[in-house]
DNA sequence: ATCTTGTATCTTGTTAACAATCTTGTCAAC
DNA sequence: GTTGACAAGATTGTTAACAAGATACAAGAT
C-alpha cells in the first residue's frame, strides 16, 4: 500500500519540516537566499537529496525556485496575500465546525496546553515562539477535525501566512490575539460548532485587516524597482 | 520577481500537466505503473526530468512514489476518499459564493460553452469526455473566483476526485449531473451569491452520496491481500 | 505438483565529474 | 572619475556511469 517510508525518504521529510518550521516562526525570511551547498553543509546529505527537498518546497510555493540563480524563500505579492487568506476564510471556519463536532477530551488538554504556552511566549515578549504557537493552533484545528487532506492544506496556508505576515505585518503588535483562540476552544469544548465556526470566522478577518498589504516591502530582489526611478543623488 | 520561466521549466510543467490530464479524464486508471524509462520515452525527455515531474506528482498525491519499486498512480483510500470530499465540501461552496459575487460576462459564456460540451458528451456517450468536462467546470469556478491559490487546490482535489469516481464510483452512472452544473452557471448569472453557494453543497453532497466506498477495489497492487486468505482452490 | 532457492534481468537510486550560467572583481579606455 | 568590457570564481544544471534493490524466471527439493 502507499507511503511504505525508506529511512531515506524519512530523512527527506524531516528536513523539508524544518525548513517549514524555520519559515513559521520567521527564522528565515521572506527573500532569504537557500544555497544548496550551505543546505549540504547544514543537514549534512549530499546535493540530491537537498535539491529535492527544495523542489518539494517549491511545488508548495514556500520557496521560489529561479533557473540557474537558486532557491530563495517565497515573498508572496499583495496579491498572493489575499488569496492566501481569502482560501483560509473559505477552508478554515468550515474546519473550526468540523473540529468542534469530533473534538475528544485528549484534543482539548492538547489544545489548551498550546494556549499556555501561547499567552506564556507572549508576556515574556517572544514573539518568535508567539508567531509559532499561534500558527500551531491554527494546525492543531486541523488534526482535531482528524482529516490528513485539509491538514495539508492548513500547514501550507498558514507556512505562507507567516511570510505575508512578515511582510505585511504590523511589526510591533501580534497577529493572533490568544483571547480568540480562546473563545474558539471554549466553542469546542461546547461542542458548539457554529460558534466555532463563527469565530474562526471573524479571527480570520481580524487579522486580514491588521495587514498593510500597500506597504511596499525592501529586499534584495526589487531594490531596482524601489530605487529605479529615484532622483539621480547629488555629486560633491 | 517570481516565476522567471526558463523553457525547460515551462517544459516540465507541462508534462506535468499532461499526466494529471491523463489522470482526470482515466487514461491512467489508479495504480498504473509509471516507469520513467516508457514516460522519458514517451516525451522524449531525460530521465532527470523526468524523476523531476513524479516528485512533484507525488508531493501532490497523485502519484504515488515508492522507493525502489517505481512510481503509480495513487489509489486513494477509502479514508483518504472520505476527506477529500470532505475537504470539496469545506471550500467549494464558498468558492461558488466567491465566483457569484466576481463573475463576470465573459466567464459566463466561457462556462456555458463548457457545459454545452458536457451534455453534448453525455448524450453521445462519451464517458471520458464527460468526466473530464465535469472536472473542469469546478476548475473554471476557481478561475472565475479568481483566486490563483484556490485554484491550485481545487484542480488538485478535482483530479483526485477522479481517481475515487474511478475506483468507487458507481460505473453505469455519471458522476456529476449536468443539471447541477447548469442551476449553478443561473445562479451565477443571477449573481445569486447565497444560492451558488447552496447548489454548490448539494452538488456535492450528491456525488458524495453516489460513491461505495466499501467496495474493495480490484488492482495489481493488492491482489495478494484480496486472495491471500481465500480457500485454496480445489484440486482435480 | 507445489514450494523454495538461486540467478539473471530489469528498474530505480546515488555518485561524481562536467557544462552552462550567473556573480563579482579588475582593468583599461574614455 | 566613470563606464564598459573582460576574466576569474562560484553556483547551479546536466549527463553518464555505477551501485543497490526488486522482479521474474528457472531449476531443484520436498
Amino acid at each position: 500500500m502507499p507511503h511504505s517510508l525508506s529511512p531515506e525518504d524519512a530523512q527527506e521529510a524531516q528536513i523539508v519540516e524544518r525548513i517549514y518550521e524555520a519559515v513559521i516562526d520567521q527564522r528565515l525570511a521572506p527573500g532569504a537566499k537557500l544555497s544548496e551547498a550551505s543546505l549540504c553543509t547544514a543537514f549534512g546529505v549530499g546535493r540530491m537529496r537537498i535539491r529535492r527537498c527544495l523542489l518539494i518546497l517549491a511545488s508548495r510555493e514556500v520557496v521560489d525556485l529561479q533557473p540557474n540563480r537558486g532557491a530563495y524563500v517565497a515573498q508572496p505579492s499583495a496579491q498572493q496575500a489575499r488569496e492566501i487568506f481569502e482560501a483560509r476564510l473559505a477552508i478554515e471556519p468550515s474546519l473550526a465546525r468540523l473540529a468542534a463536532e469530533r473534538v475528544k477530551r485528549s484534543d482539548v488538554k492538547t489544545l489548551q496546553a498550546l494556549l499556555r504556552n501561547e499567552s506564556q511566549a507572549h508576556k515574556a515578549g517572544n514573539r518568535r515562539e508567539a508567531i509559532r504557537l499561534s500558527g500551531q493552533f491554527h494546525v492543531a484545528l486541523a488534526q482535531v477535525a482528524d482529516n490528513a487532506v485539509m491538514l495539508r492544506i492548513v500547514k501550507d496556508l498558514v507556512t505562507r501566512s507567516s511570510l505575508i505576515i512578515g511582510m505585511y505585518g504590523d511589526p510591533g503588535f501580534t497577529n493572533c490575539r490568544d483571547d480568540d483562540h480562546l473563545s474558539i476552544v471554549h466553542a469546542l469544548l461546547a461542542k458548539d460548532s457554529s460558534q466555532a465556526e463563527q469565530l474562526m470566522k471573524a479571527h480570520l478577518s481580524h487579522i486580514t485587516e491588521h495587514l498593510d498589504l500597500e506597504r511596499q516591502l525592501v529586499t534584495q530582489a526589487d531594490l531596482v524597482s524601489l530605487f529605479g526611478e529615484a532622483t539621480p543623488l547629488a555629486r560633491a
